[in-house]
DNA sequence: TGATATTTTGTACAAACGTACAAAACTCGA
DNA sequence: TCGAGTTTTGTACGTTTGTACAAAATATCA
């Protein structure tokens, strides 16, 4: 069908390099084609407008990985002691959220730095696409979880699950932060020190006690001691709920 | 000076309601003066540009934001139980993110969102701001981590730190992610309830023990297990070291 | 009140934006 | 080699952008 591809992948790198690093407004379709070396009118051809470009993009990356992510999954749930399944299953996680299953050299983590970006800005044309695609594919990772730490309440894992994403995108977001901080001592941009680094400290955190809540009578609350903690920790949040 | 300081202040609170949820150049000084019930005209004559707008915001709320932080900061390192201090300090630190403290109602938790737009946004005017008036504050907090954790190499301290404030940056970039993942069973926007669930995951973080590193040999290495966790848990590290 | 300083308004402009479209260049099967 | 199909190019369009600026409105103080 398409006599040569190349400009259209070129155009797709582009757009995903850019977008990534300075938002997706912030990014014309004329510098888009610069850094492509297309022509602007060739972008409308391919993708017939900026929103569908985008789009193209998410459907190329978000497949792939989520597909790779389900095999890391099935094989970490089979691993026998709990600790190391824990690990391997937020291992799977993280890893393809990093570096691209597919043949795509090293994408990985510049298409999650673009999910990280455009999450930011609210975009709306990828508002729907992140429920439909990724719901499915965490949720698959809550329940293994759930399943490897019964006592803790769904509800808990999924802040975690949240404080990870989180963590994972500013990790690709400001890489730079890390470097300096540590006055050189350590490499933001390092990909595998980020990954070891996130699953030990995504690990430690599940595997803490649920939250004392103050609501101390019914229902949700059952904190059973797991890990270390809990001791005259609690009731401290009232000073100033916030907004 | 100035003979109305309404139109100022309401300018100032639109621009921050909108940058913070569409990012910088989703919006147009059009779109902020609508919001403000201003004209157009008068940004300009307030804030000379866009971008000093938006350094304006900056500077209206990084030193009440730090200030605090300090302060309980302070108070947190009295703290006697090594436990209980931990969890003051990193409670010092996520707390006036949420809530401002000066007169601002309920600022906070906008301020902290627009940051996290703009970071993500790689945003010019906003990224000098960062290293100049962040890094002192976060320095602070290290150090004192170090002292109430002192086998763990500040390298660590430092990549926990930057998880904890991915995580604190996307709920509030995301809430609505947790409300739905939880099925309804919690609110993201709960900030009350966010700040608990970050702090007990942060504390649980920074107690685990450094991560093991492959380059077994020197300097840097000094597991020293602190918490649970350390079994079969190793260099596994090296399939697809990512871009 | 009248003079002065400050703020708001309305309009204007050059530049950049996303997109459309006809012409040119190209590829490849027959 | 020819011709149909595909891709690339160049240009042009209507909008929207950030900003400038003179005029109008408003507040402040003698």
């Amino acid at each position: 069908m398409t006599r040569n591809p190349n400009m259209r992948e070129a155009i797709l790198s582009a757009a995903e390099l850019l977008f990534s690093t300075r938002g997706f407004n912030a990014v014309s379709i004329r510098d888009i084609a610069l850094e492509a070396g297309a022509n602007p009118g060739s972008i409308t051809y391919h993708f017939k407008s900026k929103d569908g470009l985008l789009l193209e993009i998410y459907k190329r990356h978000c497949g792939p990985m989520n597909k790779r992510r389900i095999e890391l999954l099935v094989a970490a749930r089979r691993v026998r002691d709990v600790q190391d399944r824990l690990e391997a299953i937020v291992r799977a996680y993280v890893q393809p959220a990093f570096s691209s299953s597919s043949d795509l050299a090293g994408g990985g983590a510049r298409f999650t730095r673009l999910r990280a970006v455009m999450s930011a800005e609210g975009n709306a044309v990828v508002g729907r696409i992140i429920a439909e695609i990724f719901d499915d594919t965490t949720n698959a990772f809550i329940e293994a979880i759930e399943e490897s730490l019964p006592h803790l309440p769904r509800t808990t894992i999924v802040w975690r699950s949240q404080f990870l994403l989180g963590a994972l995108y500013y990790t690709l977001v400001s890489p730079e932060r890390v470097t300096r901080l540590s006055r050189g001592e350590a490499d933001g941009a390092d990909m595998a020190e980020a990954i070891e680094q996130l699953v030990a400290s995504t690990v430690a955190s599940l595997q803490a006690s649920d939250v004392d809540h103050i609501d101390s009578g019914a229902g949700s609350r059952r904190a059973k001691p797991t890990q270390p903690s809990a001791k005259g920790v609690a009731a401290k949040r009232k000073e100033n709920p916030a907004s």
